[in-house]
RNA sequence: UGCCUCAUAGUAUAAUGGUAGUACGACAGAUUUUGGUUCUGUUUGUCUUGGUUCGAAUCCAGGUGAGGCAACCA
């Protein structure tokens, strides 16, 4: 018995397709980016959609690239896209390009020119914006507006043929300049520009809008379902309008309220700023929002897809809680990532009554939630490092950690009783003395005395060094978008923080890029690309809930 | 002072004329050799004013508020 979860929108919309027969039930989507930048959260939402919604009917998705503006568009991008969908896990059934369909087009506007809807116009660009009207004040018809269709013929060939510089003439649709929807007022089909395309190379100098490339091109493969953002809705009677005069196959435009995450920018043009200018190492930094920034930090395909499910699909502007995202990779990292126990800033802690030179070998589980993680060996012995977190020498009430007098567990291991501690001349806790007892042993507990804290460790001599990168979020705002000024001054400037040498249990010296774990009580760990063999790199994907930290905040 | 969207707890999202529910968050407690996990409980909501109806979050009308639209970008 599966419990009937609520259809959105866009499902309400397929199955009442299917039911009614529309094109035979037939269920083709497509996935339409622009060459122009790395993916990033909000086209995970739209990838999730849009295979999503095809998988779940039996359907396929197209991924089209939309590259119909060659001087933004590179070859370095095409590669990046397609490989962070399939990371995500997904599979297109065909790998197309706006490009792929230049010439037929070409046709398509040549149909338009002939049945009179289309003609060449040489106006400025600032006299076509000029003549465009206002939203709230009708256009005016353009001079070249009636020119005939042998002369548009013509000087629409012309332009194929390269006999004018950028800029001199476009090739305008003939809808209504007094339309109440500006998308209406003449919209361009064609521009001219003498530009490289990362595909066609120089085979065209003239090159159509999106308006006249995408609904075209939904059209030529099929697309039942075109699944956009919000700001295409006043597009959609033009993209009818083509369709329809074209008498072209009928695909249809629906549109949704696109991702948008607090304390993050997922704007193609806002990040590479941050790239361009330096404010973070690239677009896969681990503090971007792109999918192959969230590849690096830890995410997992799986986390992203349970996360773009959960904020669901609607049609009203949103901003989504970082914390969600965070939630979904945690909930997953919790029953899959082995345990292990690394030190991010280590005080000395002298077991005085533990034999100087003894080593013992203590069984730790890798993970409480999965018994099938099995179990290793950590060494312990008297000399170890602590979290400096873990030690204070005036604690209060409720810190049920390490203190003079106090008692703590030691993970797998003994629990311990401070006795004294050593401090440097500027104040600084450098050895914390404690006596352990030996009937404590983890698994054989006969001391009877019951601890409040468990504490993680790591031995001094039988450590290995690592270098942990701690990232926080990258703005300091919840919406740098809405903020004035520029939202480049509302990077956090503490979203990054370099452990150099952290201490480690040995193991981790053999990890692979990728690898995750929970460092114990710290939170979850990737290792980075960087990472040689004797020098781990982990990236922190997401600190461990931490109610202890709230507490602190809260006195 | 045009056109188009939209409006349900703090944030999202259901209820499709018939008990306003779920998730995340917050708060409280239990459990715990991770102040993690898990479990239990609590809290908070239909923008507004009318209308239709036995009954309205849902349908209708007016208002208010938010977002979008005037790139040779997509």
């Amino acid at each position: 018995m599966s419990e009937e979860r609520s259809l959105n929108f866009l499902e309400q919309i397929v199955e009442e397709d299917i039911t009614n027969g529309v094109n035979g039930g037939r269920v083709l989507t497509r996935f339409p980016p622009e060459p122009n930048g790395y993916l990033h959260i909000g086209h995970a939402k739209s990838i999730c959609l849009n295979f999503g919604l095809a998988q779940k009917y039996n359907g396929q998705t197209n991924l089209r690239f939309d590259d119909t503006n060659p001087v933004t568009e590179e070859t370095e991008y095409v590669e990046s896209i397609k490989a962070d969908i399939q990371w995500l896990g997904f599979q297109w059934a065909n790998e197309l390009y706006a490009s792929d369909y230049f010439a037929q087009l070409y046709e398509f506007a040549v149909t338009l020119i002939k049945k009179g809807l289309a003609y060449v116009d040489d106006s400025t660009p600032s006299e076509i914006a000029a003549l465009k009207g206002t939203p709230t004040e009708p256009g005016k018809n353009s001079p070249y507006r009636d020119r005939s269709v042998e002369e548009n013929l013509q000087l629409f060939a012309d332009m194929k043929a390269g006999k004018y510089p950028d800029g001199a003439k476009v090739l305008r649709a003939k809808v209504d300049m007094a339309s109440p929807n500006m998308h209406l007022r003449d919209p361009l089909m064609y521009r001219i520009k003498h530009a490289h395309h990362h595909r066609t190379g120089d085979a065209w100098c003239i090159y159509p809008m999106y308006d006249f490339a995408h609904g075209q091109s939904d059209s030529i493969e099929h697309i039942t379902h075109s699944i956009c953002t919000l700001e295409f809705v006043p597009h959609r009677p033009l993209y009818d309008w083509f369709i329809e005069k074209l008498e072209i196959f009928p695909s249809h435009q629906y549109e949704f309220a696109r991702l948008a995450l607090n304390y993050t920018v997922t704007s193609k043009r806002k990040l590479l700023q941050l790239v361009n200018e330096g404010y973070v190492s690239g677009w896969d930094d681990p503090r971007m929002p792109t999918l192959s920034g969230y590849r690096r930090r830890g995410y997992t395909p799986s986390s992203i897809r349970t996360f773009a499910e959960r904020v669901g699909v609607q049609k009203r502007d949103n901003l989504i809680d970082v914390g969600l995202l965070e939630f979904c990779i945690r909930e997953e990292l919790n029953k899959s990532a082995n345990r292990v126990m690394a030190v991010m800033d280590p005080v000395k802690l002298v077991i005085t009554n533990y034999p100087e030179g003894q080593t013992e070998t203590l069984d730790a589980e890798n993970n409480p939630e999965d018994e099938s993680a099995g179990h290793r060996n950590v060494t312990f012995s008297n000399t170890l490092y602590i979290e400096r977190d873990d030690f204070m020498e005036n604690p209060p009430k409720k810190f049920f950690r390490l203190g003079p007098g106090l008692f703590v567990r030691l993970k797998y291991a003994y629990i311990i009783k401070c006795e004294s501690f050593e401090k440097d001349a500027a104040g600084n806790v450098t050895t914390i003395y404690c006596t352990y007892l030996p009937e404590s042993r983890s698994g054989g507990d006969t001391s009877g005395i019951n601890v409040k804290g468990t504490i993680h460790w790591v031995s001094a001599a039988h450590a290995a060094k690592a270098e942990v990168r701690l990232y926080d979020r990258l703005f300091s705002v919840e919406n740098p978008a809405s903020e004035e000024g520029d939202f480049k001054s509302f990077v956090n400037p503490n979203s990054l923080k370099v452990v150099p040498e952290a201490y480690v249990e040995p193991s981790l010296l053999n990890v692979k890029a990728g690898d995750r774990f929970q460092f114990l009580r710290l939170g979850y760990f990737c290792a980075d690309p960087d990472s040689t063999p004797d020098k781990p790199v982990f990236n922190r994907t997401v600190t461990l809930k931490d109610t202890w930290a709230k507490e602190k905040v809260k006195n």
